[in-house]
DNA sequence: CGGACGATCCTTTTT
DNA sequence: GGATCGTCCG
């Protein structure tokens, strides 16, 4: 253990070893801040600490998943299993279970996850005759959530002056009204969603003094990862909760605050000086990821912005490169220079696909990525698509095991009801919601009610709907004699579902049945693994793990070497040696939602500047000049943040053509963007050289990539690699005009003008 | 009742 | 461009 202390800087060590009394980390990016969680945990335990009395609060499961492996590796796998270690969300699942009857829900609860709840709030609005034109169910949503994530709840809303007034100005001035029924319905359901996890929580220490004490006396010690983003709801869960002891260390980066959007509250890290005084603080300067390049040019980003900890972070490491800009004439272009770049980059610098990274703004950019990388044969990964437990057959099957578990769960009620189809359509389904919101009950409660005839039903009907029931409890039965993996094997042959899949000979019928074979792996893969270690096995525990995982959760096993695609957002606490930031332009990012507000463009730059400090020996920008949205091409501008950077640490533009800057120094680069005529730009269309009219690049794109030019057949031409050669023939509408060149040494190819560095000898 | 085919809306980021 | 929702017809 002394060694491990050895490797530790000063503010480090004195970060791992002061273990008394409220702690405050400010760790900048790549400050080694994981490294001081673990080892302070270790130190923990190795002061004799018993491992159950500490608590470690992080944000992701993959954050919680590496901790745990490296507290195993200092203390062995025995001690670190008993920690009290994971996301918010699944710490606080799992003592709501315990303690479920105080707060008048099952222990097997079931999570709702996103889509359930907009469902659920569908059919609150239906109820209510409202369409879901002038109320989206992801808005209301979205501010049941903050509300929730605030602890206000729906007497409290009804008071909330602010809240109204933002309602009646969003035209949605019910969604108190919806509110109360949502929280009616969860608890008729036994539901929960992310965000009653917290909040009953809450609700569980505020009501219960005597529950608050137990766990407040078993924790002695708390580690919160990723303070800052923190919401309301979770700061004060942790600060009842070291109230007893005040042996509470948070970590956190104000800079890299970047979820606002889902409550997260910067100030709780900013105030926690007010919360906990006498606190010890110390502040993680040094990165050791990036080069001073970087870490300077993140620094300017960051300069900024206002109300910010005093910090500064700094590298001994090597200059490295300068950040480095691609200019795109459009979104698919963009795809294409930005996975040239990258191969370039892989075969100069002899390293794997699997260290480099791109990263952008939203979800709806990697298409372009994707198309690019599978072109050129490039592996891939990526994240933040449907994860493997949002499939519908996936699903499906998740619902047959959450009514097995809880029959009361409605949301899953619905979607299996007529899967595999069973003749119960959407009259009868009106019906039975009718019937269940104007009783107060539970649709399975309606369905096993002896007057169900009395709603109207014909006999027909009525057969179908109690051979349903009857299927589900012939599963339940099954429960106490079957483990997880019998039961959902079961389930699958007997439900019908296989056999419908079955009759799909489709090969997307066929990725069903194996998508199916996998989940019924990965239950028996959890049973056995928690089985070994002691952990809760029964398949109650299985559909809780897998309502809280995120797509970053899965995969990793293969150890395959690709690309990594993903948004900045999920990026954040990742680190790669290459990192490609695409689409930096104005209407893209910073993101036009979050508002032109000082703050919502202060979250947007702390975004960009996360982004920029996960690379660690170089950063390439990317944009493009024209960008498809909503099925139409748009021209659009570079993003303001570029500006942000100090031009000393940024290299200049690249065009497709040419090979060369464009424009050549960062200053140039940084004047281009200031003011400008865009319109004059845009009518030319694929010309992006708008200002510096004076000096004209050596190969400008019109040559080559606009129009074609001046190649023409018979042209002789000269190519990076494959030397001079003889245009023998042209096909295809610029910009894709393709060439068939023969070339002297290196024999025939065709290529595309816009991305052949070529150059006209004659 | 169920499947197929168009109109419509849209997009920030996620536990 | 694409997912989702609603409508239409068998």
């Amino acid at each position: 253990m002394q060694d491990y202390l050895d490797q530790l800087n000063e503010a480090q060590r004195s970060a791992v070893t002061t273990i008394d009394g409220p702690t405050l980390v400010v760790a900048g990016a790549g400050s080694g801040k994981t490294r001081v969680l673990t080892y302070r945990i270790a130190y923990l335990l190795q002061q004799g600490v018993p491992p159950w009395r500490v608590l470690a609060l992080t944000f992701t499961n993959k954050a919680a998943r590496e901790m745990k492996e490296r507290i195993a590796a200092l203390t062995g796998k025995e001690v670190a299993s008993r920690l009290w270690m994971g996301t918010f969300h699944s710490v606080f699942a799992r003592i709501l279970r315990v303690e479920a009857e105080h707060l008048k829900f099952p222990s097997s609860f079931t999570i709702y996850d996103t889509a359930d709840s907009k469902s659920l709030i569908k059919s609150i609005l239906k109820e209510l005759q409202i369409t879901d034109k002038e109320y989206k169910p992801g808005l209301i949503l979205s501010r049941i959530s903050a509300a929730k994530n605030d602890l206000v709840l729906p007497a409290a809303y009804a008071r909330d002056t602010h809240r109204l007034a933002a309602d009646r100005a969003a035209k949605v001035p019910m969604v108190y009204e919806i509110y109360l029924r949502y929280l009616r319905a969860c608890l008729q359901a036994g539901a929960m969603d992310f965000d009653d996890l917290l909040l009953n929580t809450n609700l569980l220490f505020r009501d219960h003094p005597e529950v608050l004490a137990k766990y407040q006396a078993q924790f002695q010690y708390l580690l919160v990862d990723e303070y800052q983003d923190t919401n309301f709801s979770q700061y004060l869960i942790v600060r009842k909760l070291a109230e007893q002891h005040k042996n509470v260390c948070v970590v956190g980066d104000d800079a890299q605050s970047i979820y606002s959007f889902r409550g997260a509250k910067i100030e709780n890290i900013l105030n926690f000086r007010n919360d906990y005084p006498g606190y010890h603080l110390f502040k993680l300067e040094q990165n050791y990821r990036s080069t001073r390049n970087i870490v300077n040019a993140a620094n300017s980003i960051i300069a900024n912005n206002k109300g910010q900890i005093p910090k500064v972070v700094f590298s001994d490491k090597e200059e490295g490169e300068k950040l480095k800009v691609l200019q795109a004439y459009s979104d698919v272009e963009e795809g294409y220079m930005v996975v040239k770049e990258l191969q370039n980059r892989r075969l100069n610098a002899t390293c794997a696909y699997a260290d480099f990274a791109i990263l952008y703004r939203t979800n709806a950019q990697s298409r372009i990525f994707e198309e690019a990388l599978r072109k050129n044969n490039v592996p891939y990964r990526m994240y933040g698509g449907l994860s493997f437990y949002q499939r519908k057959e996936i699903k499906d099957l998740l619902a047959y095991l959450r009514m097995v578990i809880n029959p009361r769960d409605g949301e899953a009620l619905k979607r299996i009801i007529n899967y595999p189809a069973r003749g119960i359509g959407k009259t009868t389904m009106d019906r039975l919601e009718k019937a269940a919101a104007d009783n107060q009950l539970s649709l399975w409660e309606v369905l096993t009610h002896p007057e169900l005839g009395r709603v109207g039903f014909n006999a027909g009907t009525l057969k179908k709907l109690g051979a349903f029931v009857q299927l589900i409890k012939s599963f339940e039965r099954l429960l106490p004699v079957m483990n997880a993996y019998e039961l959902t094997t079961e389930v699958v042959a007997q439900s019908g579902i296989l056999k419908d899949l079955h009759m799909d000979k489709s090969t997307e019928g066929q990725t069903r049945v194996e998508n199916l074979d996998e989940l019924l792996n990965g239950v028996r893969e959890f049973t056995e693994e928690r089985i070994e270690s002691g952990a809760d096995n029964k398949l109650v525990n299985f559909l809780e793990e897998v309502a809280l995982l995120t797509d970053m959760d899965q995969g990793d096993t293969e150890d395959s070497d690709r690309v990594t695609l993903m948004t900045i957002h999920s990026a954040k606490g990742l680190e790669f040696p290459y990192v490609f930031i695409a689409g930096v332009e104005e209407g893209l990012f910073p993101s036009p939602m979050s508002g032109n507000s000082e703050q919502g463009l202060e979250e947007e730059r702390r975004l960009f500047y996360v982004a920029v400090t996960r690379a660690e020996k170089q950063v390439t920008l990317s944009y493009a000049r024209s960008r498809f949205k909503y099925g139409e091409h748009n021209f659009v501008t570079p993003s303001r943040f570029l500006k942000d950077i100090d031009p000393a640490y940024l290299d200049g533009v690249e065009t497709a053509v040419g090979g060369r800057p464009a424009v050549a120094s960062g200053a140039r680069f940084k004047r281009s963007f200031e003011g400008g005529n865009r319109s004059a730009a845009a009518k030319r269309s694929f010309s992006f050289q708008e200002e510096s009219p004076v000096r004209k690049p050596a190969f400008s794109a019109e040559t080559f990539g606009g129009t074609g030019g001046d190649i023409s057949v018979g042209s002789r031409v000269a190519h990076e690699r494959f030397g001079q050669g003889e245009v023998l023939s042209l096909e295809g509408q610029a910009p894709n005009l393709k060439a068939m060149i023969a070339f002297d040494n290196a024999g025939t190819k065709q290529l595309l003008l816009k991305f052949a560095k070529l150059r006209l000898l004659s």
